[in-house]
DNA sequence: TTCATGGGAATTGTCGACAATCAAATGGTT
DNA sequence: AACCATTTGATTGTCGACAATTCCCATGAA
């Protein structure tokens, strides 16, 4: 019911490769499979105990969800987010998740803008006990982006961020063991984009939403010259 | 070098999977294989002159993209767009296309806005030529927005947008056997969007694509009214 | 007629083996 | 020593067969 982080117990799990599926995703998103590294059929066909058959048809769908990058004839590995990509991948969210938060300020019911501001509350006070502790943040900090995308009510919506996207931003977050950083400032523009969701300002949402991410994005941005700097300095 | 069709000649048919994927891939979007229609293993195996397994594997990356849906041994069918699903589609595209011309007034070249002024006077002497002839209108239109997402120089929406909605775009089209409609507006909308572009104005051509996204979308929500009036009349 | 039930046919899921292709190691030549 | 050809090893691509599940239809009862 109030639950602070995504979902993690898919319900398709009726067949092999469905399984296999989303224990490869876990595995790549939570870094045990290391980024860039090269994974062969035989060796995971062992490692899961299955055959080759439904693994392939697994890594097919990990391809197409950009969590593995494939040659023909070669081989597989797992994706490595570059800081292009990843600004790349901050671009796209900001177009799609200021239209959801559009789509939620005119479609989310009573119940489910409630649900969201309990997550917000159960989130700032997990913040209050263990702060530092990023994760938790982070985790709580998708769940509310989960819900509002849910809110949209628009199931093209909500599988292109849900199931591709998100995967990727969790990927970046263990990749770049990304602290969560501005946390206060994240929590004041959460609220402000729930205000506008319950007054029903599509376009206020949206705004506020495009400029939630769009910072999101910049901090990214900052952070990685601030980095590229202090190597500089540090061969020099 | 002035294809006014998008290009339907993939890079990759290296294995078996990856051809009988792109040809399936076009017979779905032909509607050569109809909407809804259940399709068996077996029988395309037959058809193809393939094994089950690399079909399997093209089936999967079909269903990644969203042109078939499967059910876990039940079996396979052709997508088959709803009206609501189809106007979520065009919510999703309004978000990314909006996003891809403010990109590409940034970062569209000398060489790639030239192109694309090409395809708009060989879009336009093709419309005088076989006006009533939509399908080619309508592939020149695909070729307009593609090379605005190219112009992008974002991977991520490129990927997002030629190689899975664009594919659900033609299905529509030939699903609902949608007609032109509103060629010259549109025409107009265009030029405004590549002077935008040229002019180096994102702001603008992400307003203006967005508003002509918007415009289809409305065009394609009236038109289905009509059709539901219409029926509501025959019947009475 | 309608509904439940059971058996049989077809389809999907899975597996192991063979063929094709690529990458690395070996050896020879300049 | 550096470079190129060849061979070997491993990995990927493909296939056919078997097991598991579902669907369809016939049969019978209410």
């Amino acid at each position: 019911m109030n639950s602070i982080a995504p979902d993690h117990t898919p319900p398709e799990v009726r067949t092999l490769a469905e399984r296999v599926f989303h224990e490869l995703q876990d595995a790549i998103v939570r870094g045990e499979l290391a980024p860039g590294s090269k994974i062969t059929e035989p060796g995971l066909s062992k490692a899961y105990g299955i055959s080759r058959g439904p693994l392939r048809e697994a890594m097919r769908r990990l391809e197409a969800h950009r969590l593995i990058e494939r040659v023909p004839h070669v081989g597989a590995r797992v994706v490595k987010l570059s800081m292009k990509e990843l600004l790349e991948l901050f671009d796209v969210r900001e177009a799609l998740e200021s239209m959801a938060a559009r789509l939620a300020a005119e479609n989310m019911t009573r119940e489910e803008i409630a649900g969201l501001r309990e997550v917000l509350a159960l989130h700032e006070r997990q913040e209050d006990l263990q702060s530092g502790e990023a994760y938790y943040q982070r985790e709580g900090d998708l769940d509310f982006h989960y819900r509002i995308v849910q809110g949209s009510h628009n199931r093209m919506l909500m599988t292109m961020l849900c199931d591709d996207l998100y995967y990727l931003v969790r990927l970046y977050r263990t990749q770049f063991s990304a602290s969560g950083a501005r946390p206060q400032r994240a929590f004041v523009e959460h609220h402000r984009i729930v205000d506008a969701i319950e007054a029903g300002d599509a376009e206020l949402a949206e705004l506020l939403m495009r400029r939630h991410v769009s910072a999101s994005r910049a901090n990214v941005a900052d952070r990685y010259a601030e980095i590229l700097k202090e190597q500089a300095e540090a061969t020099a």
